[in-house]
DNA sequence: CTCTCCTGCTAAAACCATTTAGCAATTGCC
DNA sequence: GGCAATTGCTAAATGGTTTTAGCAGGAGAG
């Protein structure tokens, strides 16, 4: 048992010198004219004390706490939280941060909660992460300090981090198509004319507007567009199941892994074998994607990275207000390779 | 944009009284003799100023931060990671504590800056989580705070929270035997010869335990046992494959969901249909085992009470040392319910 | 020789809340 | 009335760091 935490004082008498001296010198202050000498004598005070600096002190007297807050609406529903989180730590713990991760469940008093229990703590920023897209965030609070939304957009704060969901939408058409399977195409998940007056989330609309421009530049049109609203592997069995009792398509586009799964289930009660007889693309690059027999390719939300650059965003004064980030492909054996070379 | 925080000399200006009074008035001292007048005056004026207490200034004195650590190796791994981190934010949340997560991938210079980083934070106590409970886990430094195992053990820190495997063992197998499927049992994911002079985790052997007391209780044995080191599909699945080109199971024990996962593509291949051929029990309760078909009965490592617990056990001096929770049964359809009723 | 500038360093204030010690006025007791 | 106890409150110290303002001594300019 240690007797007391070593401070700063202790290093500065140990050296000899004020801790206006030490404290200079150990945070490497630039511009001070202290001596090489003092400058040796301080370092290795420190360095045999085992001193560490009292972050609260430090907080407080400089209102920097190298403290993020990660505050989002859920934490445990799909693998997709925790991607962004690890990315998140990831780049906080390069940059020498630490985070602090707040669920406020989307109710708006847990998020009022939230915010202030970070803003008390003298965090440097906030992360706002919005797992369930759908939702719309406005924790109505003076904030001060750099906000960046993950996943989601805000009026109040423009610099946002998201997955380029246009260009995959495109990406996912090109694959099928390119793959040879031009006809006969379902989409698994959503049916332009009857969800028409409904809202979901800015990214999945621009994942249907990637979809639909790459659909009709290549003069392409759905066999069947199934609607449904939760993405869940029961809808996508059930869809499918009576889709394939009337018509057999040569190819689905799935609007993520989970539908997907639940077409692999219902294609393979009905003897269809994929990618030969129906070659299937999807969204998300969930950890169940892989599991698959075939594994499904699909069009990656970028987890990792997008936790990432919101750090990244958050500490450097961000030059630009927006990021999209690219969804990779993701290439499996739920459809063929086309046919002049690649795969990846 | 707010001119500048209020502190409480505002709040105690405002109500005419010394921030002395103020400070005890607010943190609600039981022993203080402060008129009501003082209290409603200080109260007031703090509502009114929307006063918040700056959490660096309070930790500085008092030393506590109403901030605990989540230390894990791994935070992305599995849902079970969320899960852990999920319930202990919640309970964290109750008690009006906030968490700061970190992610050391078992190495231990991470884990080192992890637990400084920590300690430097005046954190009121750290949580180390084991995902992977395969690692031991020894960050060497003086630590004065409480500690609280998660899913692991150490010499070092003897409270811990882990997972009642033993009866889960059990359990599995009693499902199984009450079901009637006493004979043919096959035991995948491990072979106790081959394995013998390897080491699992502390949990997965008290797993193993329960099964072989169950197993000898009832006076069976197991068909076959196939070993793998790595539970994922891919193994499931082949070493179902192999084993079906040989002998006909009546029920399996998966040692987790993912296991199960292949199994249920190997026998789906073969024509076998669960659960009327082959019935199936497996651990964890992964996501995957609510998507296959049918359901996939399994015994829950249960995640949130898991994380939960540790946090409770953090904040309230724990009498006892070591807490194991239950694994429940999640019923599901791949075993039939036994004869004598219970679902559930 | 005086004045200014630089060098190398330090004293003390500031950050904001908690807590100890104690003051002044009133009440209680005999 | 005199003394002690109680009531209701406050001054000041404390925690550890950063930062502003500035001191002492030497060097260089004129």
């Amino acid at each position: 048992m240690q007797k007391k935490r070593v401070t700063l004082a202790d290093v500065a008498r140990m050296a000899g010198l004020s801790t206006t001296a030490a404290s200079m010198i150990l945070t490497g202050r630039p511009d001070t004219r202290l001596s090489a000498d003092a400058h040796a004598k301080v370092h290795a005070a420190a360095a045999s004390l085992g001193y560490r600096p009292n972050a609260a002190a430090r907080a407080l007297r400089t209102d920097k706490s190298r403290t993020i807050a990660f505050i989002s609406d859920y934490v445990a529903t799909t693998r997709f939280a925790s991607g962004l989180i690890r990315g998140a730590l990831a780049a906080a713990e390069e940059a020498k941060h630490v985070m602090l991760v707040l669920e406020t469940g989307g109710e708006p008093a847990r998020e009022i909660e939230a915010v202030e229990a970070a803003l008390d703590r003298q965090v440097d920023g906030l992360i706002f992460a919005a797992m369930r897209a759908r939702e719309v965030f406005v924790p109505d609070i003076a904030i001060s300090i750099p906000v960046v939304m993950l996943n989601g957009t805000s009026g109040r704060f423009p610099v946002s981090v998201l997955p380029d969901e246009y260009q995959g939408g495109r990406d996912a058409v090109r694959l099928l198509a390119e793959a040879g399977n031009a006809a006969d195409i379902v989409l698994l998940g959503h049916n332009a004319e009857e969800e028409a007056g409904l809202f979901r989330s800015e990214s999945i609309s621009r994942r249907f507007a990637g979809i639909r421009d790459e659909m009709t530049a290549r003069g392409l049109t759905f066999m069947a567009e199934l609607s449904c609203w939760n993405w869940e592997p029961d809808h996508g069995y059930e869809l499918t199941r009576t889709l394939l009792q009337q018509r057999r398509p040569r190819a689905m586009l799935c609007l993520n892994d989970r539908l997907a799964f639940g077409a692999y289930q219902a294609l393979a009660e009905a003897g269809l074998v994929i990618p030969d007889d129906v070659a299937l693309v999807s969204f998300d690059n969930d950890e169940l994607a892989s599991y698959l027999r075939p594994g499904l390719t699909t069009i990656a939300l970028p987890h990792e990275q997008m936790g990432r650059a919101a750090v990244e965003l958050l500490l450097d004064p961000p030059a630009t207000t927006g990021t999209t980030l690219p969804m990779p492909t993701i290439w499996r054996g739920s459809i063929r390779a086309h046919t002049d070379g690649g795969a990846s």
